[in-house]
Order: structure tokens, then sequence, then C-alpha cells
RNA sequence: GGGCGUGUGGCGCAGCUUGGAAGCGCGCUUCCUUGGCAUGGAAGAGGCCCCGAGUUCAAAUCUCGGCACGUCCA
């Protein structure tokens, strides 16, 4: 792994020694021989500062970053490197991570693996990427961003088939040459550090390239993968030699500006227009004369990111012991600023500075088509929309997420390039904005419920309340805090490291649940051939010839593990692999055909590794033949087919946004999942019906292509993954007309006519930004009408009335039970009020009580009302004894509170002294009982023993 | 993908921990105060406590399932 094993000739040919660094401890090399730290250490502060290190560039902002990303791409175009058209930033091609955290990750694992070929090798490319591990430091250290894009030149080498592109030397030989003939930059002043990387399953030396202080590129060279017999071991993990080796660099784009520009935080050199902008909002010219501050502030906020890069800014750091540490710093450097002072400026500054990065993730994200949710990709824009909201909140500015987003784009942002319009984003935002204050709203009045037994003099939640509120409510401790300010606890602050523990606590579940998810194979892999896919030539054929290769007895665990659906009416006992089946297993949602092998029934079909299990109720063995269940093929195919013809309808109609979420066709009813970024209305589900429907009656070719990698990527785009990340080299395509494209593995019918007709018949929402819809087509569409109707007969069969007018009917009848509920109620409040006045019929007066031991007719109700007329009047202290033989027995015993009666008598014991007589029991308070049973004639022997106990 | 939480008069919410008489604020109706209005006072109407099972003598409250919604983490 280390580089002074590799052998480089162009450090010799330019000079290069390698040196340790006095710091770090870590090697590295320069032109430099009095030189002795590697550029990287806490030692080496940034030097570009005012003076910028790279020439040429006078411009800033979006002029400067388009120059930037030229020379690079065309440096390298001129160098053979095939231009690359960036990727969107969200992965879609892939399902372990959402963002597009790099450029390598546009390859991955595809063409990393080598199933695929590159699109072009070598290639050059300026991707952006989207980056929130170190969110909380966006706009406070200076230099990080959480959107930014990484130039790289990618070669793809296989050295064993003596296809090699270039590697080490020739790399290094390349960024040189940009970064000192291109560029300007002092040969002396670039340092090659050596620091071997790792990551995701792959692992080789690197070099990072490092500039006055700044890392502005990292050279990765990897040759390794993770393997359990591999002979190289770093971090813990084994790793052997890959067949495909890659040259992965990553250029930081927005570094190289800062760089150029010099500015004193790298927000300035790439979003000026929206910090002066951001600056005139919040009125920060004011803030900063009204601190009467000693320094000049460019002086020090310059000298203020030269430290914060040194400082290393992370999440989980200490933010007030950092601000001690910086003014202390500042004193040395001779500017005298106060940590308050410092405070007060840097707060401020720090939105301001992060705000237009926080932008430009949203714009790109939402351009992309992505819609916020409550999970998933669409979390990670909620969560900046949120922090972007807060911001301007605390900054006082008057302007709407939506009315950002628009200065965003027209200043800084092509937006032709995005599916998203500038109108669909802004339209996106203004209801995230909308959800923000109505989340707000409702966290004031749970503040207020959580904090009800603090005493209005604390000056701390406790931890649970805090964490609570955050997690369920999405108020983070400083919002609670200014919150309860504002409603009664005015001293209410956070306590420190309150944050970091709750990143720790988070962190915790993380791994929890990391550990908890494990996936394992369902058969054996006993190396059966591929099975032949018979399926695919020709959908119409429902008979075919086989051999058996084998028949297995199903096992328990196998048979939990399967999970069959609903559709299964036979318990399959056997799994059989075949040389070649019609037989379509389990896949993209549509499940696995049913029908008959050699005699006995399949009950479903899977597919694993590429071979085919058949599971049936029976054994099968040698040559055979296998019928397909045509009808509930046909089913599967109508619905199918629909589901892709919604799929498009509703995104010709909604937007581009609108992506399958997941999709599930079975032989009653199919559904799709849908992204959009509001519920649907009938009225919208209707259009989408009548747009398919359309599709349809219009009849459009079914195509189905097989395509490479490659080649449909560049023929149809990323839309083509709507039913999530491929996982071969080569791509089943599937196009109804110009309707709808995209990539499935699924049975359909040749003409998008053969279905017939389909009904979206329900919506509902899975989670927040995603709609499923459930669609009939075909048969199933015809019997869900008759269904229908059915419903709507036998209903209106049991009023009496005709079907037309059930919702008018139905809705009378519920007033007018409502109404007749009501009458009944204050009827026997009526009763109750009658049998009470003058003493009632069941009353005894002794010792300055009155006793009530009565029978009552009615339900419990309305012997409660009786009850509260007779207890509630504090000048006739009774106490009441009241029974029903309603619903098994009730009994009630209660005093009336505060009087002798209550004093002298204990309701519980009362009750419990008399439930036995209706073989129940009951319980309460002392001046409350109630009980019941399962006797109800035993209610006056109950009675009488209530007489009997209180001596009446 | 994994958690956590919420659903109670028209609106906003409390009650759920520990099962035992459905509450508060705003709004609404009527009356009083006033020359009229703002306001103040009094009385009143308005609830399938989201739906369905279960536990229990008893469920807004506990358990399970469904529906609707919110929120955090990856």
């Amino acid at each position: 792994m280390a580089f002074g094993e590799i052998h480089i000739p162009y450090w010799e040919e330019a000079g290069f020694i390698r040196q340790t660094c006095r710091v770090t401890g870590q090697f590295f090399w320069t032109r430099d021989p009095i030189r002795d730290t590697c550029g990287d250490s806490v030692e080496d502060s940034y030097t570009f500062i005012g003076k910028p290190i790279i020439d040429g560039y006078p411009m800033r902002g979006k002029a400067l970053k388009d120059a930037m990303r030229e020379m690079f791409l065309n440096f390298f175009e001129q160098r053979n490197h095939k231009r690359i058209t960036p990727y969107p930033v969200i992965a879609r091609w892939r399902d372990d991570i959402h963002l597009t955290i790099a450029s390598i990750a546009d390859f991955q694992p595809h063409v990393t693996s080598g199933m695929v070929p590159p699109p072009a090798n070598p290639l050059g490319i300026s991707q952006p990427c989207i980056r929130l591990t170190d969110v909380a430091a966006v706009g406070r250290s200076g230099r990080h961003l959480s959107t930014f894009e990484m130039m790289a030149h990618h070669a793809f080498n296989r050295p064993k088939d003596g296809d090699v592109v270039y590697w080490i030397d020739q790399c290094v030989r390349y960024c040189d040459e940009m970064l000192c003939e291109h560029l300007g930059i002092s040969p002396s002043e670039i340092t090659y550090l050596e620091n071997p990387w790792s990551g995701g399953g792959n692992a080789g030396p690197a070099l990072e390239v490092i500039v006055g202080g700044l890392e502005l590129a990292t050279l990765v060279f990897m040759n390794l993968e993770e393997h359990e017999d591999g002979d190289v071991v770093i971090k813990g993990l084994k790793y052997r030699e890959m067949d495909l080796q890659i040259i992965d660099t990553g250029y930081g784009l927005e570094r190289f500006c800062w760089a150029a520009a010099g500015t004193p935080t790298i927000y300035e050199a790439i979003y000026p227009e929206s910090i002066d902008w951001l600056k005139a909002l919040a009125g920060f010219d004011e803030i900063v004369s009204g601190l009467g501050l000693s320094a000049e502030t460019d002086i020090l906020l310059g000298e203020l990111s030269r430290l914060a890069g040194i400082l290393n800014i992370d999440v989980g750091t200490d933010v007030d012991s950092l601000y001690s540490i910086l003014s202390q710093r500042l004193v040395e450097s001779g500017l005298n600023v106060s940590v308050e002072e410092l405070k007060l400026l840097t707060e401020p500054l720090s939105g301001i500075y992060a705000i237009p990065d926080h932008m430009h993730a949203i714009c790109n994200m939402l351009g992309d088509g992505l819609v916020p949710s409550n999970a998933k990709a669409g979390y990670l824009v909620r969560m900046l929309s949120r922090r972007v909201c807060r911001m301007k909140a605390d900054l006082g500015l008057d302007v709407s997420l939506a009315e950002l987003a628009a200065h965003h784009i027209d200043t800084h942002l092509d937006y032709s390039g995005f599916v998203q319009s500038r109108e669909g984003t802004l339209a996106i935002l203004t209801l995230e904005e909308q959800r923000y204050h109505e989340m707000l709203r409702k966290g004031q009045a749970a503040v207020r419920t959580a904090l009800r037994d603090l005493p209005q003099d604390a000056k701390e939640a406790p931890d649970e309340t805090l964490f609570r509120l955050a997690e369920e409510r999405g108020l983070n401790p400083d919002m609670v805090a200014s919150i309860a300010n504002s409603a009664g606890w005015p001293q209410l602050g956070v306590r420190v490291g309150f944050a970091a523990d709750m990143a720790a606590r988070n962190a915790e579940r993380t791994k929890a649940a990391a550990s908890a998810r494990v996936h394992s194979d369902l058969f054996e892999n006993e190396d059966y051939p591929s099975t032949v896919l018979n399926y695919y030539r020709d959908t119409n054929r429902t008979t075919f010839d086989a051999s058996v290769l084998a028949c297995k007895e199903l096992t328990e665990a196998q048979l939990e593990a399967l999970n069959l659906s609903s559709e299964v009416s036979i318990a399959p006992t056997h799994s059989i692999v075949l040389d070649c089946t019609l037989f379509y297993p389990e896949g993209g949602g549509q499940l696995g055909d049913q029908g008959t092998l050699g005699g006995v029934n399949v009950a479903d079909t899977r597919i694993e590794n590429g071979v085919i299990y058949h599971l049936t109720d029976g054994p099968v063995s040698g040559p055979t033949s296998g019928v397909v269940d045509w009808e509930r093929r046909r089913q599967l195919m109508d619905h199918h087919t629909a589901v892709h013809i919604v799929g498009g309808s509703a995104r010709s109609l909604l937007g581009p946004h609108v992506w399958q979420a997941g999709s599930n066709k079975g032989e009653r009813y199919a559904r799709i999942d849908l992204t959009h970024y509001q519920r649907l209305s009938r009225e919208d589900l209707d259009k989408i019906e009548d747009h398919a429907n359309d599709i349809i009656t219009a009849n459009p070719t079914v195509d189905k292509l097989v395509l490479d990698r490659a080649d449909a990527d560049s023929r149809f785009g990323f839309e083509l993954y709507q039913g999530g990340p491929p996982k071969h080299s080569e791509i089943r395509v599937i196009r109804i007309g110009e309707h709808d494209v995209q990539a499935c593995g699924g049975t359909h019918h040749d003409k998008a006519g053969e279905v017939g007709e389909l009904r979206i018949i329900r919506s509902s929402q899975v989670q927040d930004g995603v709609e499923r819809l459930q669609i009939v087509a075909g048969e199933t569409a015809r019997e869900h009408a008759r269904a229908q109707e059915r419903l709507l007969t036998e209903s209106s069969e049991v009023l009496g009335v005709s079907p037309e007018d059930l919702p008018e009917t139905v809705s009378r009848f519920f007033d007018e039970w409502k109404a007749q509920q009501k009458k009944i109620e204050s009827l026997e409040a009526e009763i109750v009020r009658l049998r009470t006045s003058g003493g009632g019929d069941g009353a005894v007066e002794k010792e300055g009580i009155r006793y009530a031991v009565m029978e009552v007719d009615g339900d419990i109700k309305a012997m409660m009302s009786m009850l509260g007329q007779l207890t509630r009047d504090p000048n006739k202290p009774t106490l009441a004894v009241l029974g029903t033989r309603d619903d098994g027995g009730k009994l009630i015993v209660a005093s009336t509170e505060g009087t002798i009666a209550a004093d002298k008598h204990d309701a519980t014991q009362i009750l419990r002294a008399i439930a036995g007589h209706i073989e129940g029991g009951g319980g309460g308070s002392p001046t409350m009982a109630q009980g019941g049973g399962s006797n109800p004639d035993g209610i006056p022997a109950a009675l009488g023993a209530a007489r009997d106990l209180l001596g009446l």
C-alpha cells in the first residue's frame, strides 16, 4: 500500500522528494526541500485568503464556476478524456445511497464491479454532489458545503487483460501539469500527501493534493476489493487485488474557485450575489456598525476563516469552547474581539452563508424531480428546507422560501437541464414552507403541555422532554427554548452538550437498527444452471416440455420465509428446478405464475440467482410438461401493462416529479405507488384514469427491447429505472408507444388495447409524498363494477329506496338517529327529575343524611344522570345506591362530595359488599363507585343488602 | 428501510401515566348592560372521544388490527 514501494518516475523527473510531516507523521511529496509539514496539519493555515494562488480568474459566482469547470473538462478533453454529461444528484440507479456523493458514485456498482463497461474510457466529468454529513458546519467553518461539484477524470484498467489506460504515474502528471501550467500555481507550493483510501468495499493508495493549506483534490487508485481470502488488511478488513483497477479522482470545483478568488470564505467566491442580497435584507451592515468592532470586518472574517479551517469544525463540536478558542487566537493575531462580539457577528453570518448553499442543494434535488417527504430521500430535502426556514426566521428575513429559490435559480443555476420546472420547484417549496409553519404552530401547544409541570423559573427542561419534542414534533431544543421563553418560562435554555448527546443517541439507534438487517437466500445454492426463460419469447404460449433437474421437499423454515401471497390457495410441498420454463417467477412486483407441472399443481414461482423454483404440491421427476394457468397470467399481464400506462399518465398530467416508488401486480388487483407532493383528489384520479383509458383506446404497440446498460441509459435516461436500480448488464425495456418507457422484467401484452379497460379504484398515502393507487384492469375491472353495484343494491334494498337516493336517505337516517338519541336523553332526564324531586320514592332521611336506595329503569347513562341529580347539591348530603337490570345488572354507589355523607360512608366498600348478589364486581373512589355483573335479577337482593348494611 | 407520536363539540387543544359522571379556550344562539358600537355579564345549543376487534363488572383511557395525519434517524 505504501507509496514508497510503488515506483513513480514522475517524482524524480519533476524533482519531488518524499518527506515526513513533522506534525502528523504522514509521508508527503514536495519540490520544496525545506518543507517539513504536509500542508494539511494544524500548523498549515490558509495562505490564499486575500492573495489568490490561482491566476486568471477575476470573475465570481456562477461565471467563475463555469470558467473553472470548462478549464478542467477542456484540459482533459485535449488529453483524450471523453466529456460525460453529469448524472442527477438523486442516485436512483442505486439502492444503497440516496444522493450522488461523488463522481465515482455514477459508476457504482455496475461499472466498478466490471459488469457493465464504462460510458467512455478514460472520461472527464464535473458531477454535482450532495453530502449532508457535515451540514451543521456549513456556513460556520468557511469551507464546508452541502452541495459541490466534483470534477474528475476516471480511467478503468484491466491489467490482467493487458488493457491499461493509465495508472498512478500518468495520473499525477496530468494533475501536476494542470495545476502548474494551466492555473499558475507555484510548483513548490504543491504537496501530495500519501493517505490510503478505503470505503464502500474497495480500497487503494491515494494522494491528497494540497495547496496553500487547502486540499484541492484527491487522487485515488482503487485496486483492492473486500474479500474474505484477501491478503491485504486495512482497518481490520481483508482486501484482495481487483481485476478492474480504477483511477478515481476528485477535484473540488468550489475549492478551486475559492483559491482563485481568495475571498474570506468559500461562500463569497461562489455565491457573492446571494450573500450581498441576504446581507442587505437582514440589515447586516447595521448589525456590524452597531457592534462598534475595533477591527475591520473583512480582515476579521478572513482571519476567522483561516482559523476555522485549521480548527476543523465538526458536527459534535462544542460550539462554546470553539468560540473561546477562536477569540483567543484572534487576540493572538492582534485582533481584539470578545467571545460575545464574535457570536453577534458570526451567528447571523453563518445563516447568510448557509442559505445559498442549502438553496443550491434544494434546487438541485427538486430539479431532479424529488418530492419532499417524511421518509427516504424526500426527507433530506425537507430537512434542508426546514433548516433554511429557521435560519431565515433567525435573521428576520422577510422573504419566502420560494422567493429564495427563485433568486437562487435565476442567479446560480441553469434550470433547463432539470426535469422539474422552475414553477414546479417554487410550488413545492411554497407547500413546504406552509407545512413548516403548521409544525411550528402545533409545536407551541406541544411545548406548553410538555413543560406544564416545570416551574416558571426553570433554566433547563428534562432531557427526555427535549428528546421527545425533537423526535415526535420536529422541534429541536433551540426552538423549544425560544417557544418556552415567550410562553412563560423566560429563563429556559438548552444545556451545553445536549446536541452532542442527541446525536449520540441517534447514532446508537441507527447502529441497533443496522445490525438487525440480514438478507439470506431462500434456497440452497447447488450450482444449478440458470433456467432458460422462455416466457419472454412468446407471451401467449401456455404449454411447454422440460426436464426436471431437481425436486426437493420444502422445509418448515423455507415455508416460513416464503411469505406466500394471499393469492396462493394451494399449500406447496416441493420446489422443482427445470432446464427451461414458461412460468414467470415473482419479480418486479408481479406475482409468480400458477398452473400445473407433470400432474401436480404449481402454487407459486420464484427466482433466485438466475434459477427458477416452481413451488408445487407434489414431486415431479424426469422429462415432464407444464401448463401455465392462462387466465391468471392474462390477468397479471392486464394489470402489469395497466400499471405502466397509469404511471405514464400520472407523469404527463401531474409532472416529472412523479416516479414509481414501488408496485404490486396480483390477480385480483394491482397497485402502484407514485411520488407526488400533494394528496390526490378523486378528480385527479378521474383525469389519470381517463388519460390512461385513452391510451388503451389508441392501442399503441408495446415494444419489448433488450439493450446494453450503457445504450439504454443514453437512449432513455434514468426515467427507465422507475422500478428500482437495475441489477444486470442487459436491460429489458418496455416501451408503450410514446407514452411510457421503463426497464421491466415482467410479462406484458403486445398491444396496449389488450388491457381492455382500467379503473383506479382508490388511493391512499403510503408515506408523505407517496400516493398508492389501486388499479383493476380487464376482467377484474368489470368484476369490480359488479361488486360495487351489488353493494349499492343490497344497501338500498335494506332502506327500501333506489340506489340514487341512497346518500340522501342515509344522511337523513343518521340525522334522525342522532335527534332521537337526544330526545331519549332529555326524556330520561325528565324522568330522573320527576323521580328525584321531593325526596323520591326510595329516599329515607337519617341523621342529616338522605339515603336514596332504588332500582331504576334504563341504562347506565340514565342512572348516572339520576345520580348526578341526587348527589350534586352540597346542601343535601346524600348517599345514593342505585341499581338497574340493564346489561347484566349495574350498581352505583355515590355520596355528595365534601359533606358528612362522604365522611361517613365509603362508596367502594358498600359496592363491594353488595355486588356479590349480581355475581359481579366493581370499584371506584370513596365517593363514587360502580360495578356490574351477570345476574340482573339479583338487583333487588343487592339493594336489600345495601339497606341492611346502612341500617335503613 | 427503522423508530416515535397524534386523531376528543365548528376551530384550537387538555384529559390517557394510575380504566370509574366527557372538559377548557375561541366561535355559535338567546337574553341582560348601552343612544349605537367595542366591550362586559348571564343562560344555552353543539360529541358514533377516527373505525373494528379484544381484555374488563366498566374503555376516550389498556391490547391488537385498520384508516388518516405528523415527526425523527439512515
